[in-house]
DNA sequence: CAATTGAGGAGT
DNA sequence: CTCCTCAATTGT
């Protein structure tokens, strides 16, 4: 008898295992039952949806453990193709051992963007099965029949003989001829009655603006010009490799040839052209029969990004993000099962695409934390990858200019992962010189300004000949709020432990975290003094004291743009494409802006970068935080000066003797490692630790520091009983951002030894424990911070 | 003694 | 998740 393990679509802690069904001999339905497949069984006294994630032949005697065989229910029926592979199986399970989440979400994963299908309640008891919404649309063409040449139409026929003059220069979409002559169908009708044409439905794929009818396929550039580009499909020039670059594609051509899963970091400068290490890359990997998945941070996924993989590999290029509607996302997705696409460019969750036969899996800006899955299964896309490759035998291709510390670290003990250094840019120009600014002297020599007085020279003199600047705001921890003068009371979001920011525009203020808002109050609610101060710097204020000072500089009519992008400028649809063209398209110009200016910006006339406030990140309370303002001043100094005008850095700082600051102004990371990871293996940190975050958070703050210490007592147990040498949990305490959304949060952070399975000790403990019911717990494996 | 409510368990 | 059972509580 063949038996299939099944995942219930259910998401419920009781029913997240595998149960074991029948494989009928008669599959009712047309589908047939395979791995992979959405299954509809029986299931108490109804039916469920589940997820086929093994078949087995088994002989009578040996059931598995102790199931008794005559509980066994024969599958109903499958009601979708396989959407994964024994692999994703695989990868599922393992997935939901490590992070310790529920299997259900992690076989999730793999199933097709707008959903799979579902058991509604009808009426009375009565369940059925809803298809996703989402699914394949048709076109309706129109095409020439057999009678279609030497057709005369009637005179009066007007509507036809458009039609058919029309037709002359190619195929169109019936769409097409009712935007062009109005009500066609009964024309339509009877010329396919005569045989004069035909009526066909095609494939659509969604998002392609107007699928090219008549005019012939144009070079690929830009995310409207991917539809058929055929045989006449030419590939953008290759330019030649530098001495790095070409070091870089033999270590991975070599790696891929051994078939073995091995690493490849690319740790090459900002500019030095690791994205055309990837494209040869990947190019051999096509020729030697396999395919390729990229992985781009979501934010550097841009048309221009997906327009250099689509003008090297034309339209068999399949692309995968957040921002695509669900329509669009299900026709990549499927594009990619049919076979047809050989390589992905997307987010994270591109890893668990049906792409079939993969030998490089590149992952760009390895050390950006969206790698990391914030919700269950909080999974990292880099570990995913390196086990995916030993699985098939891939290579990984990791590309930093600021490697994470945990691969570098990687290079230094796993002969399997390979370190290829790329020091200079492509084009040979140096990289931009980096200055810090001290701002505690400014202040102390009187200024108020949050420009300092560098800066202001430099924007002059770089603005002046024409050139344009960007600069970089750090928001975290330093967007304005209100601060009574005479009482020093601060408003705070009533349901998150976070002061309120400061809005001009409305005089609000706003909750970033929930979004709560109210009108700012004139007099101080505490204390009805009406000295509220105005205290440190949104983007918006930026903006104002940035127009005050360049209209000082170059008159007011001068007209130099300010280009801001925040959350607030670009939370439409394509707005931040808008934003970066109009930055493009001016001659001087300053673009002002959160983290996400950081990377992938590329003006061949940025030749000044400044960093307004460094050391916002440096003094969050986070292990990671002198990485992270290493790396943010590491990689938004790689805008400057990227063609033949040289570039210049300033770095604003109250901390200007800070090891990452100082470190990243002479870009010496070994400097940077020096100063950190002795730190780190001092207080137990990754590298040399690993960590588990226990997240316990609810509405009533009694109830979720009880769950979290009686969760420490548990935990402490149960490590002690795996006996753990080096292993700690420490004790529960409330988390930095200790309110949020209305809910009071704790943590529990637990520390093993890097060569220990820290999943595999916690995994029995979180799997008997059973659920509270006001008290919520999340398990975060290799957490990327402890907020 | 029936009707109602809540907790706990089972589901292959 | 949904349905079922059992036991404690409430109502007549």
């Amino acid at each position: 008898m063949k038996l299939a393990s099944i995942i219930l679509d259910i998401p419920t802690q009781a029913l997240d295992a595998p149960y074991t069904y029948a494989v009928p001999d008669d599959a009712g339905g047309d589908q047939p039952i395979e791995v992979g497949c959405a299954v509809v069984v029986p299931f108490g006294h109804r039916q469920a949806v589940g997820f086929v994630i093994g078949i087995e032949e088994r002989i009578a005697e040996e059931w598995p453990d102790g199931l008794d065989p005559s509980k066994i229910k024969p599958i109903a029926r499958a009601v979708s193709r396989p959407y994964f592979d024994e692999e994703g199986a695989a990868c599922a399970q393992w997935l939901s051992e490590r992070y310790l989440a529920p299997l259900s979400s992690c076989v999730r994963l793999f199933t097709p963007p707008g959903g799979v299908p579902r058991m509604v309640r009808a009426n009375a008891g009565y369940w059925r099965l809803e298809e996703p919404a989402v699914g394949e649309v048709d076109d309706r063409w129109v095409v020439p029949g057999p009678a279609f040449d030497g057709f005369e139409p009637r005179k009066n026929a007007v509507k036809q003989a458009s039609i058919v003059a029309a037709l002359r220069a190619g195929e169109l979409r019936v769409a097409e001829l009712v935007a062009e002559f109005g009500a066609v169908s009964v024309a339509l009708k009877t010329l396919e009655g005569k045989g004069v044409v035909r009526i066909e439905r095609r494939r659509r794929m969604r998002g392609f603006a107007v699928p090219p009818a008549r005019r012939p396929p144009e070079p690929a550039d830009g995310a409207e010009s991917a539809q058929p580009a055929g045989p006449s499909f030419i590939p953008s020039r290759k330019p030649p490799l530098t001495e790095g670059q070409a070091e870089a594609l033999a270590a991975i051509d070599a790696a891929r040839a051994r078939e073995t899963g091995e690493v490849v970091l690319v740790d090459g400068v900002t500019g030095s052209g690791k994205t055309e290490v990837y494209l040869q890359a990947i190019e051999a990997a096509l020729a030697a029969g396999h395919t390729a998945c990229v992985l781009v941070p979501e934010i550097s996924l841009t048309p221009q990004t997906v327009a250099r993989f689509r003008g090297r590999f034309g339209d068999t290029v399949a692309v995968m993000h957040s921002r695509m509607s669900a329509g669009e996302r299900f026709d990549q997705w499927d594009f990619i099962r049919s076979g047809a696409a050989r390589v992905v460019v997307g987010a994270r969750s591109a890893l668990f695409t049906p792409l079939r036969d993969v030998g490089l899996i590149v992952i760009d800006e390895e050390h950006e934390g969206s790698y990391k899955q914030d919700s269950a299964p909080r999974y990292h896309a880099r570990d995913v990858a390196v086990w995916m490759a030993r699985r098939s035998g891939a290579a990984v291709v990791l590309g930093s200019a600021t490697p994470s510390i945990e691969a570098l670290y990687a290079c230094s003990q796993d002969p399997a992962w390979h370190h290829v250094v790329l020091p200079e840019r492509a084009n040979g120009r140096p990289l931009p010189a980096i200055q810090v600014v001290d701002m505690a002297k400014e202040f102390g020599g009187g200024s108020r300004s949050m420009f300092s007085h560098a800066l202001v020279c430099a924007l002059a003199e770089e603005l002046g000949v024409g050139h344009k600047a960007v600069l970089l705001l750090n928001q975290r921890g330093f967007a304005s709020f209100l601060l009574c003068r005479e009482c020093g009371f601060v408003p705070e979001c009533p349901s998150c432990s976070t002061s309120l920011t400061f809005h001009e525009r409305g005089n609000f203020l706003i909750c970033h975290h929930c979004g709560y808002r109210e009108v700012a109050p004139s007099v101080c609610p505490e204390c009805g003094s009406p000295y509220l101060k105005k205290f440190g710097a949104g983007t918006q204020r930026v903006e104002a004291e940035l127009r005050v000072l360049l209209d000082g500089m170059f008159g007011t009519d001068s007209g130099v743009p300010i280009v801001r992008m925040d959350a607030d400028t670009t939370s439409g649809k394509g707005a931040h494409q808008r934003l970066l063209e109009e930055f493009a398209a001016a001659d001087a110009a300053v673009l002002l802006g959160t983290q996400m200016i950081a990377k992938g910006l590329d003006f061949e006339d940025v030749t000044l970068v400044g960093v307004v406030n460094a050391d916002t990140i440096l003094k969050l309370p986070d292990y990671r935080a002198a990485e992270r303002t290493f790396d943010l001043i590491e990689q938004v100094a790689g805008r400057a000066g990227r063609a033949e005008l040289p570039g210049r850095v300033l770095v604003q700082t109250y901390e200007a003797d800070a090891a990452p600051i100082r470190a990243a102004a002479r870009y010496d990371r070994a400097l940077f490692l020096r100063d950190e990871l002795p730190k780190r293996r001092l207080m137990g940190y990754p590298p040399y630790v690993r960590m588990a975050n226990v997240l316990v958070w609810g509405k009533d703050e009694p109830s979720v520091r009880l769950a979290a210490c009686s969760l420490h007592d548990g935990l402490a147990s149960a490590v002690r009983d795996f006996g753990g040498d080096g292993w700690s949990v420490l004790p529960a305490t409330p988390c930095v951002l200790a309110k949020l959304r209305g809910t009071y949060r704790w943590h529990i952070v637990v520390k093993c030894p890097v060569e220990d399975d820290l999943s595999r000790a916690l995994l029995p403990f979180f799997r008997k424990r059973k659920p509270e019911r006001d008290v919520n717990v999340a398990v975060d494996i290799d957490p990327d911070d402890l907020l």
